[in-house]
DNA sequence: TATTTTCCTGTAATCGTTAACAAAAGTTAT
DNA sequence: ATAACTTTTGTTAACGATTACAGGAAAATA
């Protein structure tokens, strides 16, 4: 069913009904009504394929999301920021998952291009810096969420990594702990760098060394993490608290902790980074750095939406602050939890 | 830039630019290789929304994925599960947001029509029929996930509901429980009917009596699931047992638990449905009713896709079933745990 | 009523592909 | 070398919308 069925059937051109349909131009009331009651009756859905061709790629009712895991809830929260502007506007959401391979972010970058959305916010990779140069320079609408790359003019929307991981571990050096060890995420990431930087800042600041065998990388998965949990342990002067750098990392670092039956924060404090659902769930309720992911998503589609209907406005950078939600996993005034050892 | 110009400087007509692009047709080795070469040099990227509107539905390389909760672990499980398929396959994913919102969801799935998508994968919220009614006379590609409407003559892929539920309940009533209590989803979806049916099963043969008290619904949101554990906790003669119905609940469950300083599973005994990564990390580790989400997704968007390119060969009901985690939640051999009240 | 102005509607080109058909170029057989 | 095929390539008409432009109808003005 086209346009023209139901231009025949309405006894106008095809031109009237796509000026009825999309509020443009002027269309006497009685015209307008004969139209829309054929389409209503026909019950007539436009063909956004078509449109498409025609119109210009900013009218394209898709945002495309290209995020590293979607079963990290961090980046489910993100998803659900974006879909909430996309539906308030009409659109729809193209999501891909990358997995982190830049491989699979080129295929999918290039898919989107290919689908003319009218943009795209993307939790990028490390690699494929050259492709984003070139839609760079194409001044291709990009916004890019949580990481970015630093060198390249393009807008981003992120959360202040070092505040965070600094005010982290400022709370286990309050507490008491010297010996911090830190579960780092991907090397070369903006967010893993900061994350990083605020970690060595409230050492320094403390007056604590910076010891290379406390500095580990999980890779921001739960394998990693549990594997980088294991290696601190296992030294002989093992950490007395550590940092981990996301919530998938945490998780390993717990079922680590609970294999070796330590108890949290007595034989070792924890602070996460994201904080989950769950993380109050748990025993002791795990302290975190919670980050607004919904938030994020937001602003990063209001600021893609706004890139592509009102006039160039340069490139902008939005930082939001996340929270240090201080529970019980960091070793507070409270008294000290049992190991789970005594619970079994 | 258009598959014109690349005719254009490699000196051939469009036609054949097209036959080597989607290896359709013969053309000539060596005719092949300048072309390539051109559209290699000149960095094309074929028109995917041009190319639809020539090709016929079904190798539009778009599923759409239309889901209630990209939140809900158990859904980011499925979307990855589909995405796998997708991926391998060179599709790209429109996923769909509905929060169980009716009106959400037909817009959505117009939204999808409109696109021109090869088909949908879909898990149904509670309202909409007479739109699937339509789809189906339209013979539009449709794989119902996780739940379904029943008269309707579509694909489904779905878990065995009640052998789950069933399963759960019993393994309560052999650890020595009588009143259980259940926390259901929504009324009138199919799978919160499974597991409604499971649950009377299990205690209809232990001899047990249904007990109207007992039962509660929480509308598969966290909130829910506290609301209804209140309920039940704040009866004269409350349950000493509980079977919740998914995980978001599950999570009200215990957090209501906690609150109260009850012990589990001294002073209540838990099991939920939806295995999670953070289940093993609780104190005590939770019992749950494991679905295969990513495995749901996978056969869903495999079906599609044989829908899709063989021939048409009726509709089918793909069944997997859940599997029971036993872990601690549920009162087993094990030493009871003490309340959390002890622990602080 | 005739003329000008304003408002509404239709015609036809166009977006970038694909594919049916026609034509040209190669091959093989005679 | 010519005829009869076979293989490769080109021409052109779609697909379903939008929109510049032209033209007709209605309203306003003289």
């Amino acid at each position: 069913m086209s346009i023209k069925e139901i231009a025949k059937a309405a006894n106008v051109s095809t031109a009237t009904v796509s000026r009825v349909l999309n509020g443009s131009g002027k269309v006497r009331k009685k015209t307008t009504e004969r139209v829309m009651e054929v389409v209503g009756k026909m019950n007539y859905q436009l063909n956004h394929v078509a449109r498409r061709m025609k119109v210009k790629a900013t009218d394209s009712l898709i945002f495309g999301l290209v995020i590293t895991d979607i079963e990290n809830p961090f980046f489910a929260n993100i998803a659900r920021g974006v879909e909430e502007v996309a539906y308030k506007n009409k659109h729809v959401m193209l999501i891909c998952n990358t997995n982190e391979s830049p491989e699979k972010e080129k295929f999918f970058l290039n898919s989107m291009l290919s689908e003319k959305v009218s943009g795209v916010i993307i939790v990028p990779s490390a690699g494929n810096v050259a492709l984003f140069k070139q839609l760079v320079a194409d001044r291709f609408p990009l916004v890019m969420i949580d990481r970015y790359h630093k060198d390249l003019n393009i807008d981003t929307v992120s959360i202040n990594n070092e505040a965070g991981a600094y005010q982290a571990v400022q709370r286990l050096i309050k507490n008491g702990h010297q010996r911090i060890g830190i579960i780092n995420g991907i090397r070369g990431l903006s967010n893993t760098e900061g994350r990083f930087e605020g970690y060595k800042k409230a050492l320094r600041e403390a007056g604590l060394p910076i010891l290379n065998q406390l500095i580990t990388y999980g890779d921001y998965v739960e394998s990693g993490g549990r594997k980088a949990m294991h290696t601190l342990l296992s030294q002989d002067n093992p950490p007395t608290a550590v940092f981990s750098a996301n919530n998938l990392m945490t998780l390993g670092c717990i079922k680590e902790i609970y294999q070796r039956n330590l108890s949290i924060p007595h034989e070792i404090a924890l602070i996460g980074f994201d904080d989950s659902t769950w993380a109050e769930a748990l025993i002791p309720p795990l302290t975190t750095v919670k980050q607004p992911g919904y938030e994020l998503g937001r602003n990063a589609a209001e600021r893609l939406f706004k890139k592509l209907h009102s006039g160039p406005d340069g490139t902008m950078n939005i930082v939001l602050n996340p929270e240090l939600i201080i529970r019980e996993s960091c070793g507070s005034k409270k008294a000290d939890f049992p190991s789970p050892a005594l619970l079994r």
